[in-house]
DNA sequence: TCCCTCCGTCGGGCT
DNA sequence: GACGGAGGGA
């Protein structure tokens, strides 16, 4: 046989041969980046210096190279980010930039496994648990331990898991994750070993992973399989990696197998904003990179085209206070801007009030809704905002916190679909039959081992001729028949699931009308995805936000306003941000005070959300705040405390005199 | 065996 | 505020 090998192409062509003129739409040093054509490179994009922009214009200028899109890898931190960036790629040059594989980590490595798993010895079908199922998995796996450690403290389910995950994550053994996280579990630090074992085993056995397998098995499965490594590789031909601060030392081995082939790896990122340390991210890392791949081209991006440079001289003198100095000082030419305001109210309402009128305010002065951001440092800060912005029928979209859909009532529904998916998910079963009355953990125990010695659905082959809930039985399996029908058209799974569920959704809760409205909702969606495997793969990987429903309603008119964990604003901007709730103990958080590496990522943390404004930034606090014990008197983050007037600006909330009392 | 209530403990940010 | 263990009535 004879071969023909085909040359590749030796460099970026001259400019003009490009029908998009990069020259004059990039600066120098972004331009050093998009034209960057082979081997390793890593691009050091400070806040707002136009990271997004850089790796757009990279991928299209790749495929106006002729690169393949399906040869082209684009690794972010949400898919919300992927499709972001190539909708706009495409936008600039045309559609077939859309074809360009991006996604998560955690996305790209399900995808692999759910075709070559079968390799590393678990069937191509396996099932993904979400946190919520891996702590009930957890649970499970603890239960037969349980006995020994009566009236013990032993580590909570949830405790566990984070236990596991940071060992995974950090590639150290438990014993370390437990002696320097959690050194009051270490006298049952063989227990916690014990249950990690048994835990393992449950999912090996049942066919499950949790999203820490995901990049531990795609490991695996490349370093063990050489001729699965290499067709799975070959097709990588340019692998970029967006926030690369925040990949752990597990995905930095993974960014490199998988540019393993071809080594034209680029990666961008910042290390002043850093923020992922908890999921084993080190800021360190990114440093680091340089001396991972031999001949590694460094690029930094330095000028902020973002934000006025008042925002950026507080932003600086935030990251200035650092233990660990980072080299960062911002820059931009953009005149003028006002001085952030820091903002002292006398309590939580008076900062809603405050938040809304003056949102309001903005609004006259056309700045849109949808570009004004709420940003805060727990899910739960916003709850009194809500209550505001709700009374004065505010639009708002609200990201991170509680997700829809780990809500109880909403687990329920995928329970009923995840047996009919993986039959041998006792997890899940578990859930179905207990929502049965009559039936409580031992029953259900007996029916699931049952099941599973008898390889069936069918409960009717069960001897239950004379118990109390044979008949709640004989329903569920024709439930389970229907959903089972409609593998392929998930409306109708999801439709006959919910009308079997409500009446019991009203025994068990008594927020029943809330919860059955969020039900509806939900059959609303389920149509949005071709079969019950899809809908469970995708709920899991990037699961719906709280207020995913208000949005579908209220979305038509006006974008609507954003609230969001800063966690979730990362790599976003607005016209006009409020940090609210900024409160010692809260930011910094008060986990973090006694560790000065977790207090400089607090740091960065506050750093990240002052960074997303462009115009007008507000940071604002309550004086006084309320908990179960009462009212008592909290104090300002102590980031705050010291910077000049100069630089952040005090504000003082006063009441209209006319006003007679403040709204209750 | 189920199911309700009471109480101490823990607690976050995300895929 | 949620979980998990304990205790008591059905």
């Amino acid at each position: 046989m004879k071969r023909f090998i085909l040359q590749q192409d030796s460099g970026p062509r001259h400019d003009a041969s490009y029908r998009i003129a990069y020259a004059e739409l990039l600066n120098e040093q972004q331009y050093d980046a998009v034209m960057h054509e082979r081997g390793p490179a890593l691009v050091i994009a400070g806040a707002g210096t136009g990271k997004t922009r850089t790796l757009v214009y990279r991928v299209a200028r790749l495929v106006e190279d002729g690169v393949p899109p399906d040869q082209i890898l684009l690794l972010t931190f949400t898919r919300r980010a992927a499709k972001e960036m190539l909708d706009k790629a495409s936008g600039v040059l045309d559609e077939r930039c859309a074809r360009v594989r991006g996604g998560t980590f955690h996305q790209y490595c399900n995808q692999l496994l759910h075709t070559h798993a079968r390799h590393i010895g678990y069937p191509n079908t396996f099932t993904l648990l979400d946190q919520s199922d891996a702590a009930d998995a957890i649970h499970l796996a603890r239960g037969p331990l349980a006995a020994q450690l009566r009236g013990k403290r032993f580590p909570q389910k949830h405790t566990l898991l984070s236990i596991f995950s940071a060992a995974v994550n950090r590639q150290l053994p438990i014993y370390e994750i437990i002696a320097s996280g959690y050194p009051q579990f270490l006298s049952h630090h063989d227990a916690i070993e014990e249950v990690q074992k048994r835990y393992s085993d449950y999912k090996s056995e049942n066919a499950v992973m949790d999203f820490d397998d995901l990049l531990v098995k795609t490991r695996t499965l490349l370093l063990e399989n050489e001729q699965i490594r290499q067709k799975i590789v070959a097709v990588n031909r340019f692998v970029m990696v967006d926030e690369y601060q925040d990949t752990n030392t597990l995905q930095a081995e993974l960014a490199e197998l998988f540019s393993s082939e071809h080594y034209n790896i680029m990666a961008v990122g910042d290390d002043a904003q850093s923020i992922y340390a908890f999921r084993g991210a080190d800021f360190r890392n990114i440093l680091t990179f340089p001396g991972r791949f031999s001949g590694c081209r460094v690029i930094r991006l330095d000028e902020n085209y973002r934000s006025v440079q008042p925002i950026l001289d507080l932003a600086n003198t935030l990251i200035n206070k650092a233990s660990n100095k980072f080299e960062k000082q911002l820059f931009s030419r953009k005149e003028g801007g006002d001085l952030p305001g820091l903002v002292k109210a006398p309590c939580e309402r008076y900062q809603s009030r405050f938040v809304t009128q003056m949102l309001l305010q903005l609004r006259e002065q056309e700045v849109p809704l949808g570009d004004i951001a709420i940003l805060f440092r727990n899910g739960r800060d916003s709850y009194d905002l809500e209550w505001e912005l709700n009374k004065k029928n505010i639009p708002f979209q609200k990201f991170g916190g509680q997700k829809f859909s780990e809500a109880a009532h909403i687990r329920d529904i995928l329970a009923h679909i995840k047996i009919i998916v993986n039959r041998d998910d006792q997890i899940a079963w578990n859930r179905v039959l207990l929502l049965l009355e009559g039936i409580g953990p031992k029953t259900a125990g007996e029916l699931i081992s049952w099941l599973r010695r008898n390889k069936s659905r069918n409960f009717m082959e069960y001897g239950l001729a004379s118990r109390s809930y044979r008949k709640q039985l004989e329903r569920l399996s024709i439930l389970l028949a229907e959903i089972s029908a409609n593998r392929d058209n998930p409306a109708s799974a999801v439709d006959a699931a919910i009308a079997y569920y409500k009446p019991l959704c009203a025994k068990h809760f008594d927020d029943h009308p809330k919860r059955i409205k969020d039900l509806d909702a939900f059959a609303g969606l389920a149509g949005s995805y071709k079969t019950l495997d899809q809908l469970l793969q995708e709920l899991t990987l990037e699961p719906l936000d709280a207020s995913a429903m208000e949005t579908e309603r209220s979305v038509k008119d006006e974008n609507p306003l954003v609230l969001s964990t800063i966690h979730s604003a990362k790599g976003l901007e607005w016209n006009t941000v409020f940090v609210i709730q900024c409160l010692d103990g809260i930011i910094p958080s008060g986990y973090s005070v006694d560790d000065p590496d977790a207090m400089d990522e607090e740091l960065r943390l506050l750093y990240v959300a002052c960074t997303r404004a462009r115009e007008r930034l507000f940071v604002t606090y309550p004086v006084t705040k309320e908990s179960s014990f009462g009212e008592y008197f909290s104090n300002p983050s102590r980031f705050l405390s010291d910077i000049p007037e100069m630089v952040l600006e005090s504000w003082l909330i006063e009441e209209e005199p006319s006003a007679k009392q403040l709204n209750p």
